[in-house]
RNA sequence: GGCCGCGUGCCCGAGUGGUCUAAGGGAACGGAUUGCAAACCCGUUUGUCGGCGGUUCGAAUCCGCCCGCGGCCUCCA
């Protein structure tokens, strides 16, 4: 059974069919760099990760090729412009998120919260930018995003849109040339808007056709604001603003870009040329023939789907294809949202996580494993909505740990379980990534087989790699730990306060005085410290 | 109001018409082990599958309606 995945173009489950299959294209919406990205962020992330790497597995099969190798290309953009809406009517504030980022980081830097060695003018949109674009790439690559991974050796996989503006506004001029854009307003304070009726494939995605936009009672397409645009839904693609916080020149005046254009831009760039970014005169050439996807798969939030992605498709057929229509993306992925300790995550429910949060030691985060949040996170299925619990975290900590020590077991094992048995888990694995990627499934057939398997060999530590090539979950670091005589650390400092215990507690046991012992080990838990005796005689000590 | 997704035991979740008196992981309880714990190991416990109706010899699985939760309808992963 070849790969089949749930596109939102066409609700339904549909094989994926890349052009190439040697070399599957593949675009995800990005995060924005105006503060750390959350749990949920990842969630969806990882959901992208894991579909790219079951795709690059050896386990995968698509429809109409061969067996592999085959390789995905996978761009994540980064999103740096503060400003991208439209109207001022969205947001309550209108306020730019860059300069929101810009006072909190202000505060932080004179309470001297900012982390040592960060040189960083509060001031600078783009030093905000840098700031939590260089953390952003730290936690993805803590939790394991290989496209975060990759980047390393060629940036051009996560673009950054201060640097594509360029092609956007050449993209522009090209919509502008096909009848798709106009302008609209005095030199000064000049507009230039997609005409969303223009195209007629408007709609499909997130089945938010102009009619039915029309006839939404809670829709906020209104009259007001709307001046100059020919249609109510027609939407920003470039704004001149020479107050803005950052401003480039265009044809249009000083200004920025719309939101939904960098994304045309930036996917076609790296994924439409062969391996190098098409330059902004080299996307004005390229045309695409009708009916043929511009890039293999897209993905994104779910809140993604309208209006982001169904506008994107707008502009990029538009400029793209040969006869202005055609699908953009062959596949849409899109993860659903995450809800924290079974309630939407909100700052004063104190329910909200970013991912440093949760894996930094203590005291600045919790200390967990990068392995557990991964696990956590892709465990549900993506198409669910799912619930991130402190419950869940150490369900998939404990997972976790099983399986590292499975291996530890296996590399110290000479002969290996039975072949058969282990062709058949190999094959229902497979089987449920599959199935619109049946990752609990495959969590069932795996660990059912540990359970089954009493002295594990090589063999057996192979497939469990295979699998976990695609789950990514045994590779990631394992919690910071110390080592000392009498210590194992995990996720905070060997303090010398809790060693001095430590130490006062092997004399109390060494003298069989258990009641001391106990006694200790209640005082370091009153400290936040727990404590269990380890093999080789150690203590492992945990905070919280 | 429109479009879309989800609903299985205490929790996470598998299951896509018969082998389902429903996988697997946790939790709880009991045992083994331990100075006591922790970890590991063994065993036990918990459900008729959101509700109602229909199709069928047979439904958690297909269809219809309803209920609940969630997303979007121009900030949002």
């Amino acid at each position: 059974m070849p790969l089949s995945i749930y596109n939102t173009l066409n609700r339904r489950l549909e094989p994926l069919r890349p052009r190439d299959p040697k070399r599957v294209t593949f675009y995800t919406c990005g995060p924005t760099v105006y503060d750390d990205a959350h749990i949920g962020n990842f969630r969806s992330f990882l959901a992208a990760d894991v579909l790219r790497r079951f795709i690059e597995s050896p386990l995968c099969e698509l429809e109409g090729s061969g067996p592999g190798p085959r390789s995905v290309v996978h761009v994540m953009n980064i999103t740096d412009v503060g400003h991208m809406t439209d109207d001022d009517q969205a947001d309550g504030g209108g306020e730019d998120k860059m300069a929101v980022a810009g006072r909190r980081l202000l505060e932080q830097k004179k309470s001297g919260k900012l982390p040592p060695g960060v040189e960083l003018d509060p001031n600078s949109p783009y030093d905000i930018a840098r700031f939590y674009t260089m953390r952003f790439l730290d936690d993805a690559k803590k939790l394991g995003l290989k496209v975060a991974i990759e980047h390393d050796k060629d940036a051009s996989l996560m673009p950054r849109a201060t640097a594509n503006v360029p092609g956007m506004i050449a993209l522009i001029g090209k919509l502008i040339e096909r009848g798709h854009a106009y302008v609209v307003g005095p030199a000064g304070a000049r507009v230039v808007y997609f005409h969303v009726p223009s195209f007629e494939g408007y709609g499909a995605l997130s089945g938010n056709t102009l009619d039915a936009l029309r006839e939404g009672a809670g829709g906020r397409v209104g009259t007001e604001n709307q001046s100059g645009k020919k249609h109510p839904a027609d939407f920003l693609l470039w704004k001149e603003d020479s107050t803005h916080i950052m401003k480039w020149d265009s044809p249009w005046g000083a200004g920025y870009p719309g939101w939904h254009i960098e994304c045309s831009v930036m996917s076609a760039a790296r994924l439409c040329g062969s391996g190098s970014v098409l330059s902004p005169a080299q996307l004005v050439q390229m045309q695409v023939p009708d009916a043929q996807p511009i890039i293999d798969i897209h993905s994104g939030g779910e809140d993604n789907i309208f209006p982001h992605h169904e506008c994107e498709i707008a502009q990029s057929c538009c400029a793209f294809n040969a006869s202005h229509s055609g699908p953009y993306a062959g596949m849409w992925f899109h993860p659903r949202f995450l809800f924290v300790e079974g309630a939407k995550m909100s700052k004063s429910k104190g329910n909200f996580f970013t991912a440093r949060q949760l894996y930094l030691p203590a005291p600045e985060g919790k200390g967990i494993a990068p392995a557990a949040i991964r696990l956590e996170l892709i465990r549900t299925h993506y198409r669910s909505n799912a619930n991130f619990t402190e419950q869940g975290l150490k369900d998939s900590a404990r997972m976790v740990e099983r399986w590292r020590r499975f291996m530890d077991t296996a590399g110290k094992g000479s002969t290996s379980s039975d072949a058969a048995a282990r062709g058949a888990c190999r094959e229902a694995i497979a089987a449920a990534m599959h199935d619109d990627l049946n990752i609990a499934g495959v969590l069932g057939e795996l660990n059912g087989w540990l359970g089954r398997v009493d002295a594990p060999g090589p063999e057996d530590a192979e497939l469990l790699r295979e699998i976990d090539a695609v789950l990514g979950v045994l590779e990631l670091e394992q919690a910071k730990s110390a080592q000392t005589d009498i210590g194992v650390f995990i996720g905070c400092e060997a303090d010398p306060a809790v060693l001095a215990k430590l130490n006062e507690r092997v004399e109390a046991k060494k003298a069989k005085d258990f009641a001391r012992s106990d006694a200790i080990r209640n005082d370091l838990a009153a400290m936040g410290y727990q404590i269990k005796d380890v093999a080789g005689g150690k203590v492992e000590v945990r905070r919280g």
